[in-house]
DNA sequence: ACGGTTAAACTAACCAGTTGGTTGGATAGT
DNA sequence: ACTATCCAACCAACTGGTTAGTTTAACCGT
């Protein structure tokens, strides 16, 4: 039924993947029901029924992309956990990982905001699988750092979570927009990726780290 | 053109009441684009025609609902902030104001997420200023509390305000969702707005504050 | 009876998905 | 080598269901 590899030498199918890209763009623009599959076409430069041959309709076409956008997340994190054993180390770098993906890439970070705004009851099941798999890393992080003595013990988990995954949704989708009187990198050079992840890493701690240094 | 206080005795127009409230919940639930005008007019218990006597079509639908929601926001926290100067008790109570609304209402919180989700470019101008305003207000106890002496001068604030906003958020979109393993009122009796607007207010002063206590 | 209000039926536009082709390159038959 | 055949890939045009918005006539309280 479908169309893999094809054309002769060694690329995959071309026209797949920037099928694949405007509908990432598309979706994440206007959500699902505003997405338009004559619009995610044209910017693929294909004609619709294309769409239809390659993925197989819209609904098809939204679980691919969102598939795709977010099993990478999970990924980057397993791998860049993967030889810290310190939990206060492996804190720094969760907020890092998760930093440089939410503020790094758009698309992910809107449809994520779109899915939410759904309502627990309705989200895409890869998105919320994508949460619930982010939230029990984080858990065992700080379970690792309670027994090693490094963090406080009456230290409740969730608002922490929420405020770390929440907050760096929120920051995202208020880049590069016009200017509203509010805006986090209104400044000449505004701060980057590591400057917000570390003041979130230091707003953390202060709660977290049983002797600070 | 507009229908307001009609029938008789005291109450102004019911109908546009239950229109509205309709609304409200047809578009949290679904979107702008996913909401119907005609669900939203079964919901109200009345025709489709009464929606366009009484409001005007779909965009102005949802200009009013979206209005009405978010301008309720802004008066809450003057009100309650009133009475209030000094800083770190402003900061409680400008925390606890944003979880009882975010947390309390979930077509406020969807609605945002939403349009948090289209990006600051295309986001809906109520929908920004309110957010604007509720930075402002938390800039201002800010500077308020370092002046005073209280809060540290080397807070970067718009992580701590990301983190409450965005925070508050998520955690309200995580609600009432199936079980996921996840949930932040997956025990008997969950912790409440207050438990979580305690655990957020948490973080932040330990970050914020020069001496806790 | 009259103005505000509502319902039922209608219209025009829109949009996801389909159909019936066309093209160009690979393979097979001779 | 030359042609016939085949098939993946793609497209223009269409279809049928859906949906925002309109119209017309009826309703009801005063």
């Amino acid at each position: 039924m479908g169309a893999q590899e094809v054309s002769g030498k060694g690329g995959k199918s071309r026209t797949l993947e920037r099928i694949l890209g405007a509908a990432l763009e598309e979706f994440a623009e206007h959500g699902y029901a505003g997405a338009r599959t004559e619009r995610i076409a044209r910017r693929a430069g294909v004609n619709k029924a294309a769409l239809y041959y390659h993925v197989g309709g819209k609904p098809a076409l939204y679980d691919t992309v969102v598939r795709d956008c977010f099993s990478s997340m999970l990924t980057s994190l397993a791998r860049e956990l993967e030889g810290i054993s310190s939990p206060q180390e492996r804190l720094d770098a969760f907020i890092s990982v998760l930093t440089a993906k939410v503020l790094g890439s758009a698309p992910f970070a809107q449809i994520m905001l779109c899915e939410l705004g759904r309502g627990a009851a309705s989200i895409h099941q890869e998105v919320s699988g994508c949460i619930s798999s982010i939230h029990e890393i984080y858990m065992d992080i700080l379970s690792n750092g309670r027994e090693g003595g490094m963090f406080r013990k009456e230290h409740d988990p969730m608002p922490g979570f929420a405020m770390i995954l929440g907050g760096l949704l929120f920051l995202r989708s208020r880049k590069g927009g016009p200017a509203t009187g509010f805006s986090y990198q209104s400044a000449v050079r505004g701060p980057s990726s590591a400057d917000v992840a570390e003041g979130m890493t230091t707003i953390l701690n202060s709660a977290i780290r049983l002797h600070q240094g």
